[in-house]
RNA sequence: GGACGGCUAGCUCAACGGUAGAGCAUCGCAUUUACACUGCGGAGGUUAUAGGUUCGAAUCCUUUGCCGUCCACCA
């Protein structure tokens, strides 16, 4: 054995012996009476390059799996990626930007292909990454959100929707990214801070003196203003509802109108209201049945207004609006304002409003369903606190609009009538004819999917749903699902209620929101803010084991780990550690093959110590492990096998050995140490496979398995 | 604006009602030993703040402050 223990060579070799034996594929572990165990691992997005989220997210994952699999579980770690439609569409039209060209110049077709060819090269290197986590994925139930069966899971579920009524289609006015030329979900913004101003312009009334005075962050989209909006319970204004003013600039009459929603506090307390480009506002006129006018198109920029603003961009159109209220003398004051802005959560260009045609999932029977099940603890947060946010957000939900108008993705399988083109049916294989006209080659529907529709049923599309599938049968529902708090609403939330319509049962029964990684003094990781650090890199420097070490060491029921690398050193001087305290043992063995089967009785008192020890060791692994508090298990594993192991025990083997006070003392020491040692690389294993493994395997035992497959002490 | 988490030894965290512990860092000593990626020993804390409950509080309740994350259609 080398004097340190080398991490590279190992890990690969390691690796390919695993791989080679077939362990990390269920069918080819002994049936148990214990049953199935089976996590679907997050699919991260083909864009992904592997980042610390991952690689806890993946050590937390394989640390249980190896477990339960060593306790005789039939486990199942099954991996996979996520087409990820805008983010990875936006990755292959910013490669196309440096040959100047956009996606149209390709056409969707060809820029398809371009996308796949994408996915080709880049998809799996991800994968390749939590491989070199040590992670056992069973790589034969690989799968891709775009595979075939996938596809077919995802128009199955879309069919479901449509034939029991929970999904529309309907011009509503939704969040628009006018560079991505996409609708998005409320879900896919994200709010940065801005400094604008807030205007404050005078509206006058029509049938008398005077005027209604309303306070605008967004001046230019007056031109599309239906009314004026003012609560039922300000003093100020009661008098004035039901009147009409006319618009400044385009001198049209718009009502006040009464409504709870508007702020008594907040500028004037009268509110303009701009239908078409605001949700707020749409709302508003939804109660008051105003007219939806749209004044900004898709690209935005202005539309259906005068010619002194068609075409200009909203930023400026608003300037020129400002100038002529101005000189109208209707502007009563500006003001500086910070406010929220919200942005593409792929692209970071500042959202519009805008009426369009989409399609909608109804959310109220669903989010019900979702509420019920984590109520009734068929579904359960390991840590409670996420439950609150859980269950606001299903509580305030909107209907979620699920078709976007990007090309990377699954195509919605509606098809639109020629002659008649508002209507439409739905039909999984191309149409022969058209179901409503009989006559017309009907056209399919433009639209993709909100990646996240098909993310929903990712616990059960990769084994095999809507087939009947001996997977399904064996494996769902699965155990946990184990992901980051960002992503619950996202995706946890929607897996568990597109599983429970659709399958009638739960996906997951644990819900395991593991911290996020900050860096060391508390901030997020980002990329854009150069504080991220690649696991890879970790994995370079110190290994694979003495980064899961390191990972694992910092785990406690705290929401956030703030990043200490000083843990990964820890790791490889453990390996170290490990690794020369076995080199030692092995040397004191001889030829002999030893049986660890049975336990050997002690003859001193330092033997009796270390079993007692070992045992209780074993304990605390066992139910901190049930409790997922994987730093204190791993504390509990290092501080046994460093300081009673080596400091007390090997010290003094080495003169039970030496000078045996009876016959038998040397050997049953001998004994002892190999017992005491494989002991601990089993408990260890889940934690640290590779070095485990590796000295598991040179070992003189009489029976020896893999150590991945070996039985759990008990 | 709301929710969640944190504030304990220089750093990262444990202790969750009974004399405050670990790892790393630090300081002393030892030894060429399976391992210097070592061993032994030491120093280091009015547990953010103010109050309360209790025989007893880092721990339970309340106040204030600071740090962080998430959620939210205030124009």
């Amino acid at each position: 054995m080398d004097k340190q223990y080398q991490a590279k060579n190992i890990e690969e070799k390691i690796y390919q012996f695993w791989k080679k034996g077939g362990f990390f594929n269920p069918d080819n572990l002994s049936e148990s009476k214990k049953g199935s165990f089976s996590i679907a691992t997050p699919p991260p997005n083909v864009t992904g390059v592997l980042h610390m989220g991952h690689a806890l997210n993946f050590t937390i994952q394989d640390i249980l799996i190896r477990w339960k699999r060593m306790q005789g579980f039939k486990t199942l770690l099954l991996p996979g990626t996520d087409h990820a439609g805008i983010a990875t569409q936006n990755v292959v039209e910013k490669k196309l930007k440096k040959e100047g060209k956009t996606r149209f110049d390709l056409g969707r077709d060809e820029f398809i292909k371009k996308v796949w060819e994408w996915k080709k090269e880049y998809g799996s290197m991800i994968l390749k990454q939590i491989e070199s986590l040590g992670t056992s994925c069973d790589w034969s139930r690989t799968r891709f959100t775009m595979d075939e069966g996938y596809t077919e899971a995802v128009q199955q579920s879309f069919l479901h929707y449509y034939d029991k009524g929970l999904v529309y289609r309907g011009k509503r006015a939704v969040n628009w990214c006018p560079r991505c030329q996409t609708s998005l979900s409320d879900l896919e913004l994200e709010y940065k801070e801005e400094k604008g101003k807030l205007w404050f312009i005078k509206y006058k009334l029509k049938d008398e003196d005077g005027y209604i005075e309303v306070a605008t962050t967004r001046p230019e989209t007056m031109l599309g203003d239906m009314a004026v909006a003012v609560n039922p319970k300000d003093k100020r204004y009661k008098k004035l509802i039901g009147k009409t003013i006319i618009l400044p600039i385009v001198n049209r009459e718009i009502p006040i109108v009464a409504d709870d929603f508007v702020d008594l506090e907040f500028g004037t307390g009268a509110v303009k209201v701009t239908p078409a480009h605001d949700m707020g506002d749409y709302q508003i006129s939804l109660r008051h049945k105003l007219e939806v006018m749209q004044i900004i198109d898709e690209n935005g920029r202005m539309d259906n207004v005068s010619s002194a603003y068609q075409g200009l961009k909203a930023k400026v159109a608003r300037e020129k609006v400002v100038a002529e209220l101005e000189k109208l003398d209707v502007l009563e004051k500006v003001i500086d304002y910070t406010h929220q802005i919200p942005k593409c959560y792929r692209c970071n260009t500042t959202i519009e409003i805008i009426p369009s045609w989409q399609w909608f999932v109804k959310m109220d029977k669903l989010a019900k369903l979702s509420t019920d099940a984590v109520k009734k603890k068929e579904i359960v947060f390991t840590a409670k606190r996420w439950e609150k946010g859980y269950f606001t957000w299903l509580k305030n939900i909107q209907d979620w609009c699920i078709s976007r108008q990007i090309w990377w993705g699954h195509r919605l399988p509606v098809w639109f009538c020629q002659t008649n083109k508002e209507a439409h049916f739905v039909s999984i294989e191309t149409p022969k004819e058209c179901s409503i006209c009989k006559k017309c080659q009907p056209k399919q529907s433009e639209d993709v999917f909100d990646t996240w529709f098909s993310a929903a049923l990712w616990p059960f599309a990769t084994l095999g749903w809507p087939k009947k599938t001996k997977d399904l049968e064996q494996f769902y529902p699965t155990d946990i699902i184990c992901t980051a708090r960002d992503i619950i609403n996202f995706w946890v939330v929607r897996m568990i209620f597109s599983s429970l319509e659709l399958l009638k049962e739960v996906p997951f029964k644990k819900i395991i929101i593991h911290a996020t990684i900050m860096t060391k003094d508390g901030r997020r990781m980002s990329k854009s803010l150069g504080t991220g650090i690649n696991p890879m890199n970790l994995i370079e420097r110190y290994g694979s084991d003495a980064t899961r070490f390191g990972l694992s060491w910092q785990i406690t029921e705290l929401q956030d780990i703030r990043f200490g690398e000083e843990n990964m050193l820890a790791g490889k001087k453990f390996c170290n550690k490990i690794w020369n305290a076995s080199k030692f043992v092995m040397q004191q063995l001889g030829d002999e093959k030893f049986d660890i089967i049975i336990k050997p009785s002690p003859i001193t008192k330092e033997d009796k110590k270390i079993l007692n020890e070992l045992e209780k060791t074993i304990k605390k692994i066992d139910t901190n492990l049930a409790k997922l508090s994987f730093g204190t298990a791993i504390q509990e594993i290092y501080h046994f096998f460093w300081h009673q192991f080596c400091d007390l025990y090997i010290e003094e083997a080495k003169n039970q050995i030496k000078e045996p006070k009876s016959a038998k003392e040397a050997e049953n020491t001998r004994k002892i140490l190999i017992y005491v040692l494989a002991t601990s690389l089993k408990i260890l294993h889940p934690f640290m496979p590779f070095i485990t493994e590796e000295i598991y395997q040179s070992l003189p035992l009489k029976e020896k398995k893999a150590l991945i497959v070996e039985k759990w002490p008990e």
